[in-house]
DNA sequence: CTATTACTTTAGAATCATTATAAACTATTA
DNA sequence: TAATAGTTTATAATGATTCTAAAGTAATAG
């Protein structure tokens, strides 16, 4: 199957119609090696380059973002900033985060080891253990 | 010393002078045993209770936490929600965040080992560690 | 003290990210 | 092919935060 059809079913099996939109944002977000951590404003500055043809609206970013998180598809990414981020990578793993820039860059999950987890509180169970690495130029 | 003067040596020490407002807020954040996580919204409404008197207006709440957290009296907590987060515990620790609330809970530093710490990327140095263990109802 | 200066507070406006609205459009279904 | 349910879009609304500039207060110099 190419890469078409794989996102066109990708859609389908969440429930979401295979619009021009939806496909060319699934498109450039899933078709790729390396995880990829944006902002809906980076986003949609990528998406709507000048030289291309069709523009997307900035609701529809929000939109299919939203819809995509949604479906599991993306990740939201604790950060500060007041800006909300996205991860291509869906699976439990960390980060290093450049304080200076913002910049976010995976750590895979078997590549640092968490020991003593604490109990959760009680009434509430864990759900998910993230390591940050807060970094900065040396 | 009482708590009073600990509160404007503080703040004399940080370069701000003790107005106030600022001493009505830091008596408030710094005077207590437990950690306190707080937005904005949050510390407001506390601080501009009806029955207060002397209002402080929001944007003095938001100098003064700026003022605060440059002064390194405060640490921004990275969370998701488009809402900046303090913490009145400035050391090295780590988090339960309850995904569903936002509810942020403190675990000692020395509750959680982390070990195999991969290296910085070249150019950087790693400047915190940070555990957030997310939790939901269980 | 008092005057001058520097810093601070404040209301309100401005900005930025995000969400809501509702009309036009499109994919799916009957 | 027609009906329908879902989607896109421009635009307005909202919410958090920052900016502005005028009035107020703390520190300092005389
Ligand atoms: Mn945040
Ligand atoms: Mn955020
Ligand atoms: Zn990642
Ligand atoms: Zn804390």
């Amino acid at each position: 199957m190419n890469q078409k059809n794989k996102i066109t079913n990708k859609l389908r099996s969440s429930k979401l119609r295979p619009t021009k939109q939806r496909r060319k944002i699934a498109d450039f977000l899933f078709n790729r090696e390396k995880t990829f951590h944006f902002t809906v404003e980076e986003l949609n500055k990528i998406i709507n380059k000048k030289d291309n043809l069709q523009k997307i609206s900035l609701a529809t970013i929000y939109n299919t973002i939203d819809a995509f998180k949604k479906a599991g598809h993306l990740k939201e990414i604790l950060t500060n900033n007041n800006k909300s981020y996205y991860d291509t990578n869906i699976s439990s793993h960390h980060h290093f985060f450049d304080i200076e820039t913002n910049e976010l860059e995976d750590i895979n999950y078997n590549d640092i080891k968490v020991v003593n987890l604490p109990h959760a509180p009680k009434g509430k169970k864990i759900q998910d253990v993230e390591v940050t690495l807060t970094v900065k130029k040396s």
